[in-house]
DNA sequence: AAGACAGTCAACCGCAACTCT
DNA sequence: GAGAGTTGCGGTTGACTGTCT
């Protein structure tokens, strides 16, 4: 033990490999094959440790490497095996011929990473980001999801997931609620964010009440979106306190790579959603049963089975001009 | 034109797992 | 079984390049 890494060995050379070095390394490998990397620079009278040898040649050298842009297809097939794998950037990489799990890592951190981090997803865990940094990030994050077709220039998988920043809009009203009416005593400034036109004597309860309301109504939006605004109206003029109740179907198996996860709501049918669900349950907490304050079933006819390409066309769309959001993040 | 800044990617480092003796 | 040597992996660094001011 306590042997020095072979790289501090006095004297190899460091750095950007030469051309000269390259063919060095490359006429040794053909004629030997790889063999053992310790021995083969001084072999191959390189003046540079077996790891840089190894490391210049499984990255750049071999001849099997396949260069230049990624594909729509690998970038999706990355994502999806991240999604699974995580940062085991071998094992993606053994699933794309050609490409090298550095090439893979260094693509995934300068573009993908950002991509997701832009709309809203965080890329080590494929969900929807609900953490406090998100706020931080929140005004670009509904700008994308507003984007409707423009959005549509992002690749299919980036284009499912940006889907997500509709939930997370849910999640944020969910949340507000929850810190709101779980508070022994409610903020009323945060409060009149829900009801601007609330005179200053209303009463917290009647705000309240309001709140509730209202997230029962997007609650209700977001499930039945083909249900018509009169029905809505309707539901929602019948509640008197909280949404639907609401139903997380079972998660895909671990180890499938379907990305299709499914939310019920009791009563109201279901709406497939797309999303890595590899090692998830709650991706979809808006409509998680602890988060919802549960009340009377409602009772639409029918079942809905729709992607979030739907969404687009929802009223959800109202709140995101009357809602106030940008009050509440600021 | 030049300096600052940001993005990209080849290469390095440290660690852990594996193999050999 | 233990220690030494080797290989592979993932995170990080830093040189290079392009863009902006």
């Amino acid at each position: 033990m306590g042997r020095p890494p072979c790289c501090d060995e006095f004297g190899l050379k460091k750095g950007p490999w030469t051309p000269e070095e390259d063919e060095k390394l490359k006429d040794y490998i053909g004629k030997h094959g790889q063999g053992n990397w310790r021995r083969l620079p001084k072999l191959a009278g390189l003046n540079r440790c077996g790891k840089s040898c190894r490391l210049r040649w499984t990255n750049y050298l071999r001849p099997d490497i396949k260069r230049g842009e990624f594909t729509d297809e690998e970038e999706k097939l990355i994502l999806q095996l991240h999604a699974v794998l995580g940062n085991k950037w071998s094992a993606i990489a053994t699933r794309l011929p050609g490409r090298t799990d550095n090439e893979i890592k260094n693509y995934w951190n300068t573009n993908m990473r950002k991509k997701l981090l832009q709309v809203g997803i965080d890329p080590m865990t494929h969900q929807p980001r609900t953490d406090l940094n998100l706020l931080a990030t929140m005004p670009g994050l509904l700008t994308v999801a507003n984007l409707g077709s423009l959005t549509s220039s992002l690749d299919n998988s980036l284009q499912q997931q940006a889907d997500a920043a509709h939930l997370i809009k849910l999640q944020l009203v969910q949340n507000l609620v929850q810190l709101l009416t779980c508070s022994a005593t409610p903020n009323l400034d945060l409060l009149r964010l829900f009801a601007p036109a609330s005179p200053r004597n209303h009463r917290p309860n009647d705000v309240l009440a309001l709140i509730r309301q209202l997230s029962s109504l997007v609650i209700l939006q977001s499930l039945t979106p083909t249900a018509s605004r009169e029905g809505l109206q309707h539901l929602a003029n019948s509640l008197s306190v909280g949404g639907g109740e609401a139903v997380a179907a079972a998660p895909a198996p671990a180890d499938d790579l379907s990305w299709e996860s499914t939310v019920k709501h009791k009563g109201c049918g279901t709406a497939t959603c797309v999303f890595p669900t590899s090692n998830s349950t709650a991706s979809l907490d808006p409509v998680s049963p602890e988060n919802m304050s549960r009340s009377e079933t409602t009772s639409l006819e029918g079942s809905i089975s729709t992607s979030f390409e739907d969404w687009d066309a929802l009223n959800l769309d109202d709140l995101d001009n009357d809602f106030g959001w940008k009050e509440i993040l600021e």
